[in-house]
DNA sequence: AACTCGGGGCA
DNA sequence: TGCCCAGAGTT
């Protein structure tokens, strides 16, 4: 099936909020889940681990552990068989029994929703602390990860060689509304065209805005 | 800055 | 079979 553009004038290249606007309308991404505690963990489970999988443990964790106690008191070797299926899960059974205990003791069992804080927890870094403040918060966070780094290169939006630096850089150029919602859209664009190896530009409608497209028909290397 | 953890999906 | 994935901690 044929995606229609409504309107057929030209888009302004120059113009990164309107682009970012478009590819959030094109790749909306629901966060049903709210809760912070579970967006936090199930966070921490989705880190170097594809979607599916991480659904799947977090639905089987949650089942038998439901909330922030009883995953405090539990074992690392009893989470093992639960989330597996999102890979490295002896780093993280620990990681989120400790963030348990560490959200019982110092926060009374509730989430921080600061980034500071939120940082200060094991197996929380600022891709992480920035989605649960997006997601469960509704803060202005700019969560970077691999995609949106590779992405905002690609458009020529930055010129980064790390995620931190394309995080402050994205920020000069963008609305902070934008923070929150362009990451989890940037995710989807990234998985279904603008893949990390061979990404389908023929099904990209921004290819006239892509320095990467670009260069694939110049350079000669 | 480079290295490592890891199961699951896909080419 | 090889490579990659909503990264973070260690060296």
């Amino acid at each position: 099936m044929k995606i229609n553009n409504k309107n057929t004038k030209k888009i302004d290249c120059k113009d990164i909020d309107t682009l970012a606007k478009i590819i959030i309308e094109r790749f909306p991404r629901d966060h049903c889940e709210k809760d912070a505690y579970k967006v936090l963990i199930t966070t921490i489970l989705s880190q170097r681990s594809r979607d599916e999988n991480t659904e799947v443990a977090s639905k089987q964790l949650f089942e038998k552990y439901p909330n922030v106690e009883s995953i405090a008191n539990a074992k690392p070797e009893e989470l093992y068989e639960l989330i597996k299926p999102a890979g490295l899960y002896r780093e993280k059974a620990e990681r989120i029994i400790i963030v348990s205990k560490i959200l019982l003791e110092k926060y009374d069992g509730v989430v921080p929703n600061k980034l500071e804080e939120l940082l200060e927890l094991p197996g929380v870094g600022r891709k992480t602390a920035n989605i649960v403040l997006h997601v469960s918060f509704d803060q202005a966070a700019l969560a970077v990860d691999t995609h949106v780094h590779r992405i905002s290169n690609r458009l020529g939006w930055v010129k980064t060689k790390t995620p931190e630096q394309t995080e402050e850089e994205l920020k000069k150029i963008m609305s902070p509304q934008l923070w929150g919602p362009i990451n989890g859209s940037m995710v989807e664009f990234g998985k279904n065209i603008c893949k990390p190896i061979s990404p389908r530009c023929e099904q990209c409608f921004l290819t006239e805005c892509c320095d990467f497209f670009k260069n694939k028909y110049n350079s000669k290397t």
